[in-house]
DNA sequence: CTAAAACCTGTGACCAACTCACAGGTCAAA
DNA sequence: TTTGACCTGTGAGTTGGTCACAGGTTTTAG
């Protein structure tokens, strides 16, 4: 297979196969006619599985990591959970993180409501926003 | 003020600050005697704008053209409005995603419970993975 | 007075996971 | 035979910073 069928065969941009090649995902041989890279089925799988462990959150390098503990013959399924559980509290905090946003940017709203455009006077850009209260710039109190 | 001066004052890195100058958030003169960077009050009301607006999900072109508008003394707060009902309903769209997301992955969690881990035979990597129904890739078509 | 520490400058690399552009080589069909 | 579709590798762009580097300046301590 080039690389555009196996791209089409698994859904991806071909630049992506390019990208996956270059990363170590892949490992295509070369036609000597023409310097062409040639894909097999087992490449094939191997981009099947890397896409849908990409959907799952694993990063390239974890899934480099699992492609090559599969490739030494030694399961990569207990590293598997293992890395899937941290994503999935990963997720957790990222939903919790978006929820709190969404509160805030709603009651802003709101707050906006009943405030009056106005025009910028040199001391105030925009009253929505400057007068926006933040709650976690006042609990947190980092500087460098 | 120098840079470290109006970092701390706005409590972020001075590599930020730098960061936001050279991308015109900021425009502080220069001391003749030694060129270092001169900000000022209204620098500083600037920057805590813009770090506000990113908390709110404003991107830096964004923010740069809402302090564009201020600058030309127009009200830029109907168009902050706009975008604001805009990165809204992302944050949403965005939450949901993950929601969705979040769920496949318990769902998985709970299928795997039953499943073992297996070695790899040439033919499957990791079937935890492998096996997954992934609900979003049957019903949709697209690629990138 | 001098030497070290702390700060300043601009430039450029790096993060993730691609995507796209470019220039040149190869191959199939009309 | 000439188009057009595909291939190659390399390098840049995306976002919002952060960090490193090398060299100049200012402050502080001895």
């Amino acid at each position: 297979m080039k690389v555009k069928e196996i791209a089409t065969a698994a859904g991806v941009n071909p630049d992506t196969v390019r990208f996956y090649t270059r990363e170590g995902l892949l490992r295509p041989t070369r036609n000597p006619d023409n310097n062409y890279q040639q894909y097999d089925a087992e490449d094939l799988r191997r981009l099947r599985f890397a896409r849908k462990a990409r959907q799952l959150g694993f990063s390239l390098p974890e899934i480099r990591q699992i492609l090559e503990q599969a490739d030494d013959h030694h399961s990569p399924c207990p590293m598997v959970r293992d890395v899937f559980q941290q994503r999935l509290a990963e997720v957790e905090r990222e939903i919790s993180e978006l929820q709190k946003l969404r509160a805030r940017m709603v009651s802003a709203l709101s707050t906006w409501q009943e405030m009056p455009d106005g025009t910028p006077d040199g001391h105030t850009i925009c009253r929505l926003i400057e007068h926006w209260d933040d709650p976690s710039s006042s609990s947190c109190c980092e500087e460098s």
